[in-house]
DNA sequence: CTTCCTTGGAAAGTGTCACTATCCAAGCAT
DNA sequence: ATGCTTGGATAGTGACACTTTCCAAGGAAG
């Protein structure tokens, strides 16, 4: 398959290609000779997920090359390989140490881990990205006055925790870890919108049972 | 409260400020005179609000605008007001017609809603923005080959029933429709990163439990 | 009063980012 | 040989969220 071909087959214009294997995000074809490179299936497969990182996930090209070195590297274990490709993922801002809603979140989510007895959550603590994100917003919700403590937060935990444990299973299905790694990563970045989208479903048609549709 | 004090208890600078009033996300202030206008506690609240719309939930400023006028429009009953504003928030990028996955697609999120009994949302179907992404977003999945049918996603939309069911106990708890309308945006924009933050750190606490931390 | 600082408003400029267009010389096909 | 496509390099584009610069009017301090 030759650069005409994956762009159509993929529907990603030439330039564009190009624009990846400059950046990193697509490894080269193989060179047939000077004007001549040659491209295969796992070309197609990766350049898709690039595009769904990308336009779906609205991951930048820096950390998406960043996720995909991660996904790449067979030298790492299957626990760590995933969690550098997750982690490497862009996440919410960070929490404002100058805050005091910082500080009230930090509490907040200390207790809510705590009630959980999500014990590997609070000894990683500020070192994973999730959780300072995780911080930094409910900081941001208590700036606005919304109520966001332990107590709130809790029930929907234990939701995410039960979509998680299924999450886990799913991934448990594939044999190899590179597979299981991209999974993993697309998981993270293309059904968490489909999460969210079931979310707002969710809540239109709970809202059309309480009060109609007027 | 003038406008340096009114940037200095947001920490918005006065130029941003200034920016988001040209852009109408702001009311202006009360003109004392020809340079000096007067901001009060509703501004400020407002300005906050602006911030997380846009710095937290990644709304563009366009969008931000078309949301802040539905939740502001006190002529619109509350269902609708609330329809409206939460419709105008940016979702992940429409189905592709063309596409034989959005096909496939559509008959799995039709087949999804019909198990769940989630017939309101079968009858608005393509009308509704949400049900749109739902599509474009299943159909990627299964464009990379990921396994997205109604039978792996229903469990999940239970969860997000419950979540959503959840969401709207806590919106009557709201005296105002003004206050529910704009509690309702906070929550679409800013609680559901936390839900996805939630969600992210119950895969890192059930995946050591499982797999240890290695 | 006058000098200096601040204010709000308008217009143009900046930085980032994901492309996209333009060139170019080297093949290959007719 | 001629007209196409190819890969590679470089510069340009458009969207977006600010920022900077400039200005004239107001108020405050000496």
């Amino acid at each position: 398959m030759r650069l005409a071909e994956l762009s159509a087959r993929s529907g990603v214009s030439t330039a564009t290609i190009k624009y990846y294997l400059r950046e990193g995000l697509l490894a080269p074809g193989r060179q047939l000779n000077a004007t001549t490179a040659e491209y295969d299936e796992g070309h197609l497969r990766r350049l898709r997920l690039v595009r769904a990182l990308i336009q779906v996930g609205r991951v930048p090209v820096a950390s998406a090359r960043e996720v995909l070195k991660h996904v790449d590297d067979e030298s790492l274990g299957r626990t760590i390989r995933l969690g550098a490709a997750l982690w490497a993922l862009p996440q919410a801002p960070e929490p404002d140490e100058e805050d005091p809603a910082t500080a009230a979140a930090t509490t907040e989510v200390d207790r809510l881990l705590r009630t959980l007895g999500w014990e590997t959550a609070r000894e990683i603590g500020a070192l994973s990205p999730v959780h300072r994100s995780l911080v930094a917003l409910v900081a941001t919700q208590i700036r606005l006055g919304y109520p966001c403590d332990a107590e709130t937060m809790a029930p929907y935990a234990e939701l995410m925790h039960q979509a998680a444990a299924r999450d886990l299973d799913r991934m448990e299905t594939y044999e190899s870890d590179t597979e299981m790694v991209e999974s993993a990563v697309s998981s993270a970045v293309l059904f968490e919108p489909v999460l969210r989208a079931l979310h707002r479903l969710a809540q239109e048609e709970e809202s059309a049972r309480r009060y109609g549709l007027e």
